[in-house]
DNA sequence: CTAGACCTTCTACCCGACTTCAAGGTCAAG
DNA sequence: CTTGACCTTGAAGTCGGGTAGAAGGTCTAG
């Protein structure tokens, strides 16, 4: 099989497949007389393993981590299992910064019904986004 | 004033003036005998402006916009109030997404309080993830 | 025999909002 | 008169996950 078809199988580009290999999540695969990459089935596992991985909102590094480990005959169940509390941790609390962003931009917005433009001075730039106290920048 | 003390008065870095003042966001001020930049209150106020409307998630080619408005006589209340709305569906977009993505780690979570770690095989990777039907990648 | 659909490598670019580095000029205190 | 805390400029690096382009080799159908 070769990268164009591996690629359409898992529904990658094939420059996606060639970035996996140079950052190690690929193996360097067997090459054809002519030089061209050959895979087979396993490696269309591999790759459809790595997506779904990054659909779950793993990064390359964690993903690699994980196949790392497997390709050393370490059964990755369990270090799975923590880069998904891990990550389930950061969507949450993600989802608790977007709340409170939320929060904020509905209380701008009542403000802009709120307030008359035609009271909104040069100094202020504009009395909406008056300078309020701050919440942090977490983005 | 200078950089420095407009920089602490807001609490950015020096090098984030500067970059305010590359981006445009900032005018070019007016410079002392030795070259350096010289700063007022109406300055201050406007890396304050810059700061409260990133902490509304606002980006910098946005607020932009904003402060060319101002800087051309026009009231942008109008025009900050669209972004506010724009920002806000984006907002909740994004935690639709994010409560998606919860779900799915949720049931991985599940799935590997149920699945015996010796029964991965070689073949799957690890089968906590093994290639589900696969949701989008949106991250 | 040639078009065009593959494949190869390498390098550079994208997004945003900075930060860091290098190499120098200026100024006040001790 | 020196130390060190400021200031100047410009270029380059950061993060992640690729994409885009150039310049070439290979293979297959008509």
């Amino acid at each position: 099989m070769r990268i164009g078809e591996l690629a359409d199988a898992v529904g990658v580009s094939t420059q996606a497949v060639r970035y996996y290999e140079r950052e190690q999540l690929m193996p360097a695969p067997t090459r054809g007389g002519n030089g061209y990459r050959a895979y087979d089935d396993q490696d269309v596992a591999r790759v459809g393993f790595i997506r779904t991985a990054q659909s779950a909102g793993l990064t390359l590094v964690q993903i690699r981590s994980i196949l790392d480990l497997r390709d050393r005959g370490v059964i990755p169940c369990d270090h799975v299992s923590d880069l998904i509390d891990d990550r389930l941790a950061e969507v949450r609390h993600r989802m608790a910064e977007l709340a409170a962003l939320e929060q904020e931009l509905v209380q701008l917005r009542d403000r802009s019904e709120r307030l008359n433009p035609a009271d909104c001075s040069d100094g202020d730039i504009c009395h909406i986004i008056a300078s309020q106290p701050q919440p942090a920048i977490s983005e």
